[in-house]
DNA sequence: TAATCGTGGTG
DNA sequence: TCACCAAGATT
């Protein structure tokens, strides 16, 4: 790579080094999981923080703790209760992934977290960001813990002008960081540019004018830091159309179905839903038929109580939600239960589930 | 490589 | 309202 001759000539080294490290002891915030370097602690809040705010993560990261202290107890612990920590968090294959991976380092590893790049990157659920985060917070390790954060900061001050979308990107900003982490304090450099990322050098209108490590930014010298980092987008939304139902049995009980161990929001829980895939052309009658054809169920809906559209990152989904009722003696299985209003309080559910009930409830 | 996989906050 | 965003990984 020719990058790299250009960073050395760019920056001073050891004064960034010390800018960043010195503003980091000094700014960082006090979060939940910086009380000490448990690599268990530090795994747990760096899968909870991909593609996650720290805001939204510090309670879960509280109660996951409290609920799951050590990796026997996550490991030992039944997924429905895993997930039910989880609900509400997103990308749920993460803790699914996370709990697998605690399994296997008990198995393998004794119990105790690897400290080598290549063991570490294998379990499951860990990519290279997460593998040199666990590394470096927790082992000291100067390995690169390259996330969107460390991207932006570096592209600005390096003047890198990679489109950070490209996948194959990452792997020049972790070779800038191979040439600029300190040895001394690999956990700190890295966190401090996540931290200066989170906390100066944001993605919009950046503060530079209090930046620690001014000085030796190229895009400020250069007055570009609002044209970096370059970041092409695309966002192509489908819309799936869902009919669900609220169906109850003669005692008030609920019908509550688990979704297929694969794909979106795999192994939660849901009221029985069915895809209507051509909305203009069907009638009550058909989607009754559809819910009892579809789902193996004998059930007949009652009313409609309203409609629940729901964002995710590549779809949108738009639900009709029905009341129903069970029509015909229901056998419990393992997808299928019918639960009270407090057995379901055990049972984890997606957000836009969760907005149906509420909608359930106001009726 | 591009698509998949959640949710809540923000300008 | 809506595109974009936030400590990515998997397929």
């Amino acid at each position: 790579m020719l990058i790299e001759q250009e960073i050395f000539k760019k920056i001073n080294i050891n004064a960034f080094q010390n800018d960043l490290i010195a503003w980091f002891k000094n700014e960082q915030r006090d979060l939940p999981w910086r009380k000490d370097q448990d690599p268990y602690k530090v795994w747990v809040s760096e899968i909870m923080l991909q593609q996650t705010r720290v805001d939204t993560v510090i309670p879960y990261f509280n109660r996951f703790i409290d609920w799951f202290p050590t990796i026997d107890d996550l490991a030992e612990a039944d997924e429905d209760k895993v997930l039910k920590a989880w609900e509400g968090l997103g990308y749920y294959s993460r803790v699914r992934n996370l709990q697998s991976a605690v399994k296997e380092v008990r198995e393998k590893y004794n119990g105790e977290v690897p400290s080598t790049p290549k063991e570490i990157a294998e379990l499951k659920g860990v990519g290279p960001y997460t593998a040199g985060a666990i590394l470096s917070i927790a082992y000291g390790i100067p390995e690169p813990a390259v996330d969107g954060n460390v991207m932006r900061v570096l592209s600005r001050i390096l003047s890198i002008w990679e489109d950070i979308a490209k996948p194959s990107s990452r792997k020049v900003f972790e070779q800038a960081v191979r040439e600029l982490i300190s040895h001394e304090d690999p956990s700190s450099f890295n966190q401090a540019l996540m931290e200066l990322g989170a906390l100066v050098c944001t993605p919009t209108s950046p503060s530079c004018l209090l930046c620690p490590v001014r000085e030796h930014c190229h895009a400020f010298f250069e007055g570009v830091q609002n044209e970096l980092p370059v970041k092409t987008k695309k966002t192509k939304t489908r819309d799936v159309q869902l009919t669900a139902a609220i169906i109850t049995d003669t005692t008030g009980k609920f019908l509550i179905h688990k979704r297929p161990a694969n794909g979106l929001l795999a192994n939660l829980w849901e009221f029985p839903t069915v895809e209507i895939h051509h909305p203009m052309q069907i009638d009550r009658e058909q989607i009754v038929t559809l819910f009892n054809k579809t789902l193996d169920l004998d059930i007949e809906l009652e009313q409609i109580i309203g409609q629940i559209d729901h964002v995710f990152s590549h779809l949108v989904w738009n639900m009709k939600v029905y009341t129903g009722t069970i029509t015909a003696k229901f056998q419990e299985t393992n997808e299928w239960k019918l639960v009270s209003f407090e057995e379901m309080k055990e049972y984890a559910f997606p957000v836009p589930y969760q907005k149906m009930f509420k909608l359930y409830q106001s009726i």
